[in-house]
DNA sequence: AACAGTCACAACCGCCTTGCA
DNA sequence: ATGCAAGGCGGTTGTGACTGT
């Protein structure tokens, strides 16, 4: 048995609003709310419309304070250095400029800065194996890369990181042995709101680091402070407030312009200093960073990978 | 001028989560 | 504890505008 519609197909109308359309739902909601029940909500205001038509036409166009037009490149670098951190989380993403939409944001990322960035790579950007990247996080006790933006293109990051893993028998080239990967539901509400002393949980969006982010052991189950029990000893607990990302152990670092306080997990000197890419002026200057050359950290070489079957790869990704 | 190809973006679809009875 | 309805979200599609030939 499929699943219930939620209106009724047949007399709804589809397709694109007309300006009395939209002055029916803008009135309606202005005078009336909501009243918290999208369902119910086009019958009320007098439309041939599915709810959830409605509620999408709302918050995506006619809702008060909505930004439309050109991007900023303060907007492009906030949504590229979250991309590279969280992926195509576009709410969250959202979230973090005022006045634009999730869909107006995955519509530019998909039609134009993925592009804008990708041009870029392909002129000058060479990919290296991520453990060379001078901007890696460390913090606690392990390293993570929820932000290694300043290395690899921001809309390659997640893909490159993907082929690594496909490449180098399903495990990250960096690390010899990389254990059973934790589950990214670990971080749990409570310990996200106590991470972010002071700022309520549902004010603080938590960022969950995904899998394919995570570099580092897993250890045993312990149980913390906070009560996020099963990966406290991996000191994982990020979260994105103020338009930064941070870390429970920089909370008391307003930027979290982090310091390579934590020891490295193997002591082939991945540990490095770091610097949180939101902390960066320009798009121009994470472009920079892009095409770096420099490589001041070294790892085992023996799990370097070939660059040119790691582009490889991420173009057949793509 | 006509047509084809490309692009941008609004809107839809369906899955997942959440809240409530 | 469970099932259901509604909301939320990300991926995808449809369509109109624009551009090149």
């Amino acid at each position: 048995m499929g699943r219930a519609p939620c209106c009724d197909k047949e007399n709804v109308k589809k397709g694109p609003w007309s300006p009395e359309e939209d002055a029916k739902l803008k009135e309606y909601i202005e005078k009336s709310g909501t009243g918290g029940n999208w369902i119910a909500l086009p019958q009320k205001a007098g439309l041939r419309r599915c709810g959830k038509s409605c509620r999408l036409r709302w918050l995506n166009y006619l809702r008060p304070n909505i930004k439309h037009g050109e991007f900023s490149d303060e907007e492009d670098r906030v949504i590229c250095s979250l991309y590279a951190s969280i992926g195509s989380r576009w709410s969250i993403i959202a979230g973090q400029l005022p006045g634009r939409t999730d869909n107006d944001i995955k519509n530019y990322w998909n039609t134009k800065l993925k592009k804008k960035l990708m041009g870029f790579v392909s002129s000058s950007h060479k990919i290296r194996p991520f453990h060379q990247n001078q901007h890696q996080i460390t913090t606690g006790y392990n390293n993570y890369y929820p932000q290694i933006l300043p290395y690899s293109s921001p809309s390659t990051t997640l893909t490159t990181l993907a082929a690594y893993k496909y490449s180098n028998n399903n495990t990250f080239p960096c690390y010899e042995t990389i254990p059973t990967i934790p589950s990214s539901s670990f971080l749990n509400t409570a310990a996200a709101a106590s991470c972010t002393s002071g700022i309520t949980a549902s004010t603080s969006p938590t960022l969950q680091i995904q899998e394919s982010n995570y570099v580092g052991p897993t250890t045993t189950t312990t149980t913390s402070s906070d009560g996020s029990a099963e990966y406290e000893n991996l000191d994982f607990h990020s979260y994105i407030y103020d338009g930064v990302i941070g870390n429970e152990d920089d909370q008391s670092n307003s930027k979290f312009l982090i310091e390579g306080g934590g020891k490295p997990i193997n002591g082939n000197g991945c540990h490095v200093e770091q610097q949180n890419p939101l902390d960066y002026s320009s798009l121009e200057e994470i472009k920079q960073l892009i095409s770096s050359n420099n490589n001041n950290v070294t790892c085992n070489s023996n799990l370097f990978l070939d660059e040119n079957k790691i582009e490889e790869k991420v173009m057949m990704y793509y």
